[in-house]
DNA sequence: ACATTAGTTTATATATTTAGAAACTAATGA
DNA sequence: TCATTAGTTTCTAAATATATAAACTAATGT
């Protein structure tokens, strides 16, 4: 396994490797939640803690995942600092990985109909 | 943090944390590879393996990974397993994945553009 | 100058992921 | 039956990710 420092001034990521990292930040519950809610506009790290019942520190690090993959970008306006999506497709990533979830569910309800169709025809 | 036996016995996963389940599992280089191999159709392991220049052992892992979360499916026939995309969208996902990056690298290279603008405007 | 608000950073303990080696299994063929 | 091929599983050590607490910073108001 390659060590962050090494990778960091290895420079050359692959395209798997940078898909991946994207990826990664993604694969967070809290994470996936921040960019749906960013999906409707900019919010302060406010707005989020109020959505999300998670400590403000442990916010603050899910945010900063999402910005050192540069898929959110901050705006700091006095006190405040507001967050945006920076590439707008990812509500797109998103959406699609949603409607892989529910293909998926779909998948394995129609397995175990299936399943109980062959159990009742042994009987 | 959840130990992952709790986890599956809980079984009431929102749906956040099943899309962060997913994400997760594309969250390796060699996983996203092996994703794009296999959405030009079924493959066996040593298929893969001969792209792909990792050990068997490591592959198999991974394969498991991506079972475990059910994008893939394994057919055996004889000595070998035919590995194949069980949701077929999670190519347009993948691909939409790619589109942010790409779009993230553009970003990044205007944002340069302009460093480089304004450090000459203030010569 | 001092307190408050909004948020970030750092430290730490625990959990999870990963790679590689070695042992294993299941199907085929001699 | 024994060897071979194709692949999986298990073990271990190292890397990474996560949650929580505590300390910190930066802007505003008094």
């Amino acid at each position: 396994m390659r060590k962050r420092a090494e990778k960091r001034l290895s420079q050359t990521k692959t395209i798997y490797e940078m898909q991946a990292e994207i990826c990664s930040a993604l694969a967070h519950p809290i994470r996936i939640q921040v960019l749906e809610i960013l999906s409707n506009g900019e919010k302060t790290v406010g707005d989020l803690l109020e959505v999300l019942q998670v400590p403000k520190a442990n916010l603050s690090q899910h945010l900063s995942v999402l910005k050192d993959v540069g898929v959110i970008q901050t705006r700091k306006e006095g006190l405040y600092h507001y967050m945006s999506l920076s590439i707008p497709k990812i509500k797109d990533a998103c959406s699609i990985i949603r409607t892989v979830l529910i293909e998926k569910v779909a998948n394995e309800e129609k397995k175990n109909i299936e399943i109980i169709r062959e159990l009742k025809a042994q009987r």
